[in-house]
DNA sequence: GCATTACATAACCATCAGGTTATAAAACTG
DNA sequence: CAGTTTTATAACCTGATGGTTATGTAATGC
């Protein structure tokens, strides 16, 4: 199911190291190694981000001798940017609509049915 | 800072209850009550999810009498687009510019380096 | 065969996320 | 003022996150 996927990628997202993972990864694969030496966090630590990109599908391996290279997968990428935008184009329609100006006065109406 | 703001609407993003809530949002203002009647949940689950959303600066707040009427805003929205297009961007560049076959080539070099 | 390199896994710990129920508070209604 | 509606807060529980150290495993190099 989408929502699953849309759970797993925007959660893999909400964590900085992995965030700074994925740039590393969009000029290029790298091994664990590679990905791990900017930050100050045990090897272990890497593989445990590494595994929840993976699941959200963002990241996939290969082997190269011991190395396990990592490379950066474009469609969980955009499944999140078709959502974001879905609705972020849905709310500015909205606006540009000036719906803005009818809910305010449907609002108000509300308001006065309640008093009556 | 930005990362921080990124990490708290990523992980606001991450939850399919308030998923749904931007969704029935980007179609315009609502009460907390009638965020809260698709759910099968309590209303102070809900009134959490809203505080999660107000964090990450995904909604704000009016005053209608007892009601607290939500908002969607756009700028977080347009945040985390703009962060996902520019790594996405970034990898769809290297691919089209065939630094796939390039990057592979000095990988097999790598290897042979450290054979020798 | 043995040591080394690169990575994964296990066990553990602290903190937080997401839900609950019960209760309080704020604003309207009559 | 008393009662109702809407929302917020508190206290609590469970399970997941994000880190650690220690150890295991797979492939390479000598």
């Amino acid at each position: 199911m989408l929502a699953e996927r849309l759970d797993a990628t925007f959660m893999a997202l909400a964590d900085p190291t992995r965030r700074a993972i994925i740039a590393r990864l969009s000029q290029g694969e790298a091994s664990v190694m590679e990905l791990a030496a900017p930050f100050a966090m045990s090897q272990p630590a890497i593989s445990k981000h590494l595994k929840v990109l993976e699941r959200a599908g963002l990241v996939s391996r290969g082997r190269d001798a011991q190395r396990r290279p990592c490379r950066l997968e474009a469609a969980p990428l955009r499944e999140a940017t078709d959502w974001l935008e879905r609705y972020r184009a849905r709310m500015e329609a909205r606006f540009s609509r000036l719906d803005t100006l009818l809910e305010e006065m449907k609002a108000k109406e509300k308001r006065h049915e309640r008093k009556k």
